[in-house]
DNA sequence: CCTTCCCTTTACGTTAACGTAAACTTGGAC
DNA sequence: GTCCAAGTTTACGTTAACGTAAAGGGAAGG
């Protein structure tokens, strides 16, 4: 049983696709679909593609947008916001405005998660009250 | 300028389909979509719908989970935790473990939430740094 | 009676975000 | 050389959540 050693093309510094697949919990076709709509563009080693750190990070930063139910245009858009595409004043208060909004926007979500919570609590606590109750243990 | 009286029919505690709708900011198209997916079932009033308080507080749970991602089944399964259709303990238990994975679920975007809220402060705080910079005001 | 709203059903269209299948290359293992 | 695993491109299929258009009913108002 011998280890198939990796052919290591510049340094430790890439990821292949697969690689990324496994650690995020997603399909290749999921990452190619992703540069195909632009949200990344990795290296290639001939044919194949090379995943840097930057590309790393991109990824998890999609995959958190998803996971707030933003879709993967809103997912560019944020992500760009890092970006300093805004030299003049004029760009700069827009992406000031982007911001806040944004901002309004993840605050009612996080009320909206604050609320579904506070139901949780009251839903397990009904139902471990009804378990206790029904199972009595004998005085 | 006559108000168009609305006809009554048994008491205030109704509303018509575009009521809901204006007041969720919705089309009628989609509260009729979701009573066609089992989600509401209003009253009729010969062919036309009318919802009552226990309606608009379901469309309302259905608009609140959509706006953290959630698809119309897991807002459905989110409702119903609500409903006791859970007699014996298996159904409690299996009731509470799904308490448990949401509640996981939940906190998970909460602090994706958070994470990006601290982005947003940061990305504010060099924009707003930018602009005084570049608008530094004679001493 | 005619028009105006608001409501209804039926049905086809659309977009996002992938899934899935087919056919091909390529570098290392045996 | 042969085989396999992992990669590639191309392309058609799928699901969710509605949008949109067509065709019509019923009552209220003038």
């Amino acid at each position: 049983m011998i280890m198939p050693m990796r052919f290591q093309p510049l340094s430790g510094t890439t990821y292949t696709i697969s690689e990324l697949a496994k650690e995020f919990g997603v399909t290749t076709r999921t990452i190619r679909f992703y540069e195909e709509k632009g949200l990344i563009s990795p290296q290639r080693e001939g044919q194949k593609r090379l995943y840097s750190h930057a590309d790393r990070v991109r990824i998890k930063l999609i995959l958190r947008g998803k996971r707030i139910g933003m879709t993967l245009r809103e997912c560019v858009d944020f992500i760009d916001m890092y970006d300093p595409e805004h030299n003049n004043a004029e760009q700069l208060h827009l992406l000031i405005n982007d911001v806040k909004n944004r901002r309004k926007q993840l605050l009612q979500q996080k009320k909206d998660i604050d609320d579904m919570l506070a139901g949780l609590d009251e839903v397990q606590g009904l139902c471990e009250a009804s378990l206790n109750t029904s199972n009595q243990p004998k005085t």
